[in-house]
RNA sequence: GGAAGCGUAUCGAAGUGGUCAUAACGAGCCGCACUCGAAAUGCGGUUGUCCUCCGGGGCACGUGGGUUCGAAUCCCACCGCUUCCGCCA
């Protein structure tokens, strides 16, 4: 959420800000007349509210002394009466101003570059050469299939289209490298572990941004009113919505492995075999509440806690800045990284880390105290994933296979798979 | 899932229809005094938010409604916590 201060006093350098994100209407315009309208019935209220307060404190004095109260009683309701219709109208405009807040996204930073798409994303830098096959390469759903490791059929079967079955070493594959990410982030990267609830409420998909804008996306359960998560950030950034957090508690590194669910109707046709786009998908997400002062290196040792996970399995990456275009609802700026997957011949997203600014925080209300006896003010919330573990999975079988059809187990994650190869039976 | 009780400042807690919510009382924390220093003691301070013609004014006692001239207080719904019962890994 956007603050409406800022929207008030710099309205023209806003708008251009919102909308460089592409074209469309974003309901900014909304916004500042039920401002407006909210403004100016809130000072005619007010005004007579303070009457009735004053008024009212009379009335115990009065009959107290035995005077005649008939008369200021029938005042004091018309007054109550008018008060009551006044604040109905405030209440109004402030829901409708609150429901167009909401619509509004973040505004991009100032180093992001303009652009209509990913087509317009900067790459920044790349690590590791793309291997070189002396042989027919596998894609990463055949070599799964041929080890006996993943099974796509009989998840159509029990669940329908885009969920995956491990099996045998591939189960044991994807838990590894969970436990490699969780372990390389808590001890290496200085993140605490945490393992949220897997639904959440309303609120709290409202606070990172997911709704009210994207609830097709998600999985929801009627019966409780409660979201599947679509990632760790929900129920992570959360954690302090309302919270006045003190300046030595920050910064506050989380990190935890959740299971992500994503409806994402409008995605059919894209990416149908393998693990890289699935209904649900196993993933270790970080996250950073930092001083608003500090969130930009931030998102850069964030980012290299993400890249880092790759150089130790040894995988070749590239790193890109997403264009206005193609950021996030909430981000104001963005890395993507993206590792070498041979069957695509090219890049394919592996982590998004992005910078939220005072975005989520606004939402979710997550403030800290800069000082002993200073004013609250809103923290700066990041988040990334460290990484996406069915796509690792499926990069570690593309990037590792072997002419004889099996696996290399990389070396960083020998120790968790009690093995170095996955072979056929 | 059922029953009962409870949600007031950092914590405990009083207030049960008015002129004590700038929230009693107790504790904590910060400052000052006393002291060589500390403890003890004394004094003072210690919520957030909105609007503002910067004079000031409004709102908030879990949340949202209702009753009333007036609600922390009475009524309704919802949320959360505690205890007991049921069910359950």
């Amino acid at each position: 959420m956007l603050d409406i201060r800022r929207i008030r006093e710099d309205y023209e350098g806003v708008k251009k800000a919102v909308e460089s994100r592409g074209k469309g209407d974003f309901g900014i315009d909304k916004v500042r007349e039920y401002d407006l309208k909210r403004r100016e019935i809130l000072a005619t209220v007010e005004k007579m509210k303070n009457e009735q307060k004053v008024k009212s404190k009379q009335i115990p004095v009065m009959k107290k002394n035995g005077e005649d109260t008939t008369q200021l009683m029938a005042e004091m309701k018309k007054l109550s009466d008018d008060i009551k219709e006044l604040d109905g109208q405030v209440s109004e405009a402030e829901a409708n101003l609150k429901e167009a807040l909401l619509e509004v996204p973040n505004t991009p930073y100032k180093d992001v570059q303009e652009g209509l798409d990913d087509s317009d994303n900067v790459e920044l830098r790349r690590w590791g050469e793309p291997r070189k096959f002396d042989f027919e390469e596998k894609a990463h759903w055949d070599i799964g299939e041929a080890l006996d490791i993943l099974d796509f059929e009989r998840a159509a079967k029990i669940a329908g289209a885009r969920f995956t079955v491990y099996k045998g070493l591939g189960a044991r594959l994807e838990r590894a490298v969970i436990n490699f990410m969780l372990d390389l982030h808590t001890e290496e990267h200085g993140y605490t572990e945490i393992l949220p609830p897997f639904m959440v409420n309303r609120m709290a998909m409202t606070g990172t941004g997911q709704l009210p804008k994207f609830e097709e996306d998600m999985f929801y359960i009627p019966q409780k009113d409660f979201f599947l998560i679509p990632t760790a950030e929900v129920p992570v950034t959360n954690l302090y919505d309302n919270e006045i957090l003190s300046a030595d508690q920050l910064p506050i590194y989380h990190t935890a492995y959740t299971p992500c669910f994503r409806a994402e109707a409008g995605s059919a046709g894209r990416d149908t075999r393998g693990l890289i786009r699935q209904h649900q998908f196993q993933k270790v997400e970080m996250v950073k509440f930092v001083r608003p002062e500090d969130s930009y290196a931030e998102l850069e040792s964030l980012t290299d806690n993400a890249e880092e996970v790759l150089r130790k399995l040894d995988i070749p990456f590239r790193v890109v800045r997403l264009s206005t275009g193609d950021l996030g609802f909430s981000s104001a700026m963005t890395y993507d990284v993206e590792v070498w997957m041979p069957s695509y011949g090219r890049y394919v997203e592996i982590s998004s880390c992005s910078n939220f600014e005072d975005f989520q925080a606004r939402r979710a209300n997550i403030r800290f105290r800069p000082e002993e006896k200073g004013k609250p003010e809103f923290v700066h919330t990041l988040n990334g994933s460290g990484l996406a573990v069915g796509r690792t999975v499926a990069a570690i079988l593309e990037n590792y296979q072997q002419a004889d059809g099996s696996v290399v187990i990389p070396e960083a994650l020998r120790g968790y798979m009690g093995t170095d190869r996955i072979t056929r039976k």
